[in-house]
DNA sequence: CCATAAATTATTCGTGCGTATAACAGTAAG
DNA sequence: CTTACTGTTATACGCACGAATAATTTATGG
């Protein structure tokens, strides 16, 4: 009997292999589904490597979530590029919702680790805090963005009311992501960014068309109703 | 060493003993953490019961979830009661928004357990059936309630148009339920009412002040800015 | 008041878990 | 080529879990 050859990774490298194998096991399994053993099978090591890295499973556990939430809100970010000379607010606004109304962050995965997480505030305080700190991220980005379009339409944009009609907004696009990603069957998901640009519009008393109703982006042919990205496991 | 005393309860209220000591056990300590174990000592009750009552831990955990979302829903749909010769469709709407905004159904407990729940819609189609139930009932009670204010205000009410609006305000519901449940500290959840019934009024089109903009209720002081209900278990 | 059935407790069993420890192997420096 | 280091594997331990079974108590009906 011989013993299994392997490779020795980088430190960031095999920590993050963990992280992923984790947040993967955690998607399909649930938290309580999600054992030490499945982790490493699933990274392709032996259970020992968890008490090397991260000292216990519930660590690991925790740096895998912290993990998780960067990646939703960077790439949330990211899609609304805010350069120093970028689009114009009201399109970046536009893309804002796009980027979390569409996949890869409208996907039953995402929302299935991120609600399993969310149960986990209550009786860790980690879990409350990494949540915490990317929801004020989540919404001091969008009250920027809301700051940036009234003033462009010449609308009243005092430091309260675009805090209230950021935590609307935010509001509106948790629960369209939500809802959206679980696909319930109940209506296409397709209809999903429209119905949030136009909403928006509404919200901020934006004139119909202001952040660009029609069709999901500027090019880019009208998606069809696909049904949902399907092998996509949980890639960077 | 003598046995321990014991009550015979009627199969109803046993059942329902467990379901509630489950929902509970896992609000407090997690899916992981709730063990039969610790339902049926939460219950006053030996493990025995569990496999006696509901044949295995899963199938309790499973009934108590449906009991969650009939709560839920039902709760829901009762604050803004709908009879024959009922207040105006607008002041339905306005309590419905307020029911769930306010407490009971805006609390900590709740939506750990959603969220709980939630994560395991992905590997079981049971807890997926049941959550899509639930929302489709939400959904449709709250299209039925847009319908009667828009024809209240001669404002367009096809039914598409109905659908649409009420996917908005349902969306708007859950996100500012969520977020104001696990109540972040950015901002005071006592704003969240007044929030969604000026957004509501926005995304319907209807004017200012229509649903009742100022205030909690008809009658009813100004609420204090509580900060939990504190020591509320999981009551009926 | 007794007999019968059902509800509940007490105890046991096997399994899979997280963790700890020791043996091994890939890597880099001298 | 050798040596030291540490990433990695292999194995074992103790414990808590879910489930099953047997024993006992409560309630019910004649």
């Amino acid at each position: 009997m011989s013993r299994k050859t392997f490779q020795r990774l980088a430190l960031d490298e095999r920590r993050q292999s963990l992280m992923e194998a984790t947040l993967t096991c955690v998607a399909r399994h649930g938290l309580d589904g999600t054992t030490v053993r499945r982790i490493t099978e699933e990274a392709g090591v032996t259970p020992g490597l968890v008490r090397h890295y991260f000292g216990s499973k519930e660590e690991l556990i925790k740096n895998a979530y912290a993990y998780l939430i960067g990646q939703l809100t960077a790439r949330a970010s990211e899609s609304a590029d805010t350069g120093e000379d970028g689009p114009p607010a009201a399109q970046q606004l536009r893309q804002f919702l796009l980027g979390n109304l569409t996949s890869p962050n409208l996907s039953e995965d995402k929302v299935s680790l991120w609600a399993t997480f969310i149960g986990q505030i209550r009786h860790d305080p980690f879990f409350a805090e990494i949540h915490r700190e990317g929801y004020r991220e989540f919404l001091e980005f969008l009250e920027r963005l809301v700051e940036g379009v009234l003033i462009d339409h010449g609308l009243p944009h005092r430091g309260p009311q675009c805090r209230r009609h950021a935590i609307a907004i935010n509001g509106l696009i948790d629960g369209l992501w939500m809802e959206g990603s679980l696909n319930s069957g109940l209506y296409n998901r397709a209809i999903l960014p429209d119905l949030a640009i136009e909403a928006t519009e509404r919200l901020l008393g934006l004139p119909t068309g202001a952040l660009g109703t029609a069709g999901p982006a500027p090019h880019a042919p009208a998606p069809q109703l696909q049904e949902e990205n399907a092998p996509c496991a949980m890639p960077e």
